[in-house]
DNA sequence: ACAAAATTAGGTCAATTGACCTAATTTTTC
DNA sequence: GAAAAATTAGGTCAATTGACCTAATTTTGT
């Protein structure tokens, strides 16, 4: 890896880190640079307007999401031993996030306030949940006939649980157990 | 209605407007003063401060959509003559917004984005999707024996639909012949 | 060692914003 | 017609912010 690189990917995760704990508001070139102990002229060398920072942040912050999503597959893929029931829940229990995974979901919540009168960062995340949707459904035509429908099924819901998820009726388990057996009739 | 609830009430149709049209980072005391033709002192006498201003206009978002919801609730039970089927298709369809409904839906998202960090915002969103769930399972309660399941299926479905829904690998004609089914066998 | 890249220091500038304030005037209410 | 409520006019003040700039210095790569 590069040292500008080195350097882009530390500054982004200052915005990052910015964004999750003082939210869209209160990020400022001047606070990024500040928690990097680096010149606002510094940043401004690397990134030379806001937008350009931004875009840069959330277009990393998708690959780390994608990537996080791969690898628990690819883990569940490996546990031979596992029923087909088991590998949807393990999926659904990662993809229902619960508590751990606050951050990143307060992340998505700041990002997608951005991209809300944000044309290119709009675009971005277009394409992003496109991309995701496809790569998703690649994975479970595995198992499937009809990925699309899964995948048409999952992908709402589970953005809109981490809206509404503890506002519910049912408790996170109870979902699970709602929803895996929908899920193993779209065979 | 009180002269004062009458200018408290465009007072806060104007903040919705702004809110609508700018977002939540353009709106300010001044931009809804000069909306109104009216003086930032005016508007200052009304309230004090801009959270003030903020939380008595998501109150009263809120109350509209409750409102929305309360006509649909009775148009539906004057609606005898549907089938289950034809009742769950119709549900659907009104819950999986399309375009006609996309300014409330902005907002929504607007003012999701301003309760990020706005902690009495947050707590009445909570509070009004819980009474939402609430409501809505007392009507599905009429034809299911887990109306708890229905809800906990659709509410965060709808939410997640208005987010990424453009970006699935179905149509929504597809989605409501997908989720129809789902619903009929949660009896 | 030399050139390029990275970094610092220190600034300017215009614009916006929320919060305050007072005095005068108009409108409403009773 | 008098008191209360509503409204205007006009201001101040401090703070933040994004964008922009230049000159000097240090670090790094080769």
């Amino acid at each position: 890896m590069s040292k500008r690189l080195e350097k882009t990917n530390s500054i982004i995760q200052a915005v990052l880190s910015v964004l999750a704990t003082e939210g869209t508001q209160k990020l400022s070139m001047r606070k990024v640079a500040e928690q990097l102990n680096m010149t606002l002229s510094n940043l401004q060398y690397y990134y030379k307007d806001k937008d350009q920072l931004l875009v840069a942040a959330v277009a990393y912050f998708f690959k780390l999401c994608q990537e996080d999503v791969e690898q628990t597959w690819t883990e569940l893929k490996d546990h031979k031993d596992l029923s087909l029931e088991e590998f949807v829940r393990g999926m659904l229990a990662l993809l229902l996030v619960g508590p751990e995974s606050q951050e990143r979901f307060l992340l998505f919540k700041e990002i997608r306030s951005l991209a809300l009168r944000n044309e290119e960062l709009q675009r971005a995340m277009d394409q992003y949940y496109t991309d995701y949707c496809d790569w998703f459904v690649t994975l479970w035509s595995a198992f499937s006939s009809q990925p699309e429908s899964i995948v048409a099924l999952l992908v709402p819901y589970t953005e809109g649980y981490g809206i509404v998820g503890n506002t519910l009726p049912l408790e996170r388990e109870q979902l699970i157990d709602l929803l895996t057996p929908i899920i193993l009739k779209l065979k």
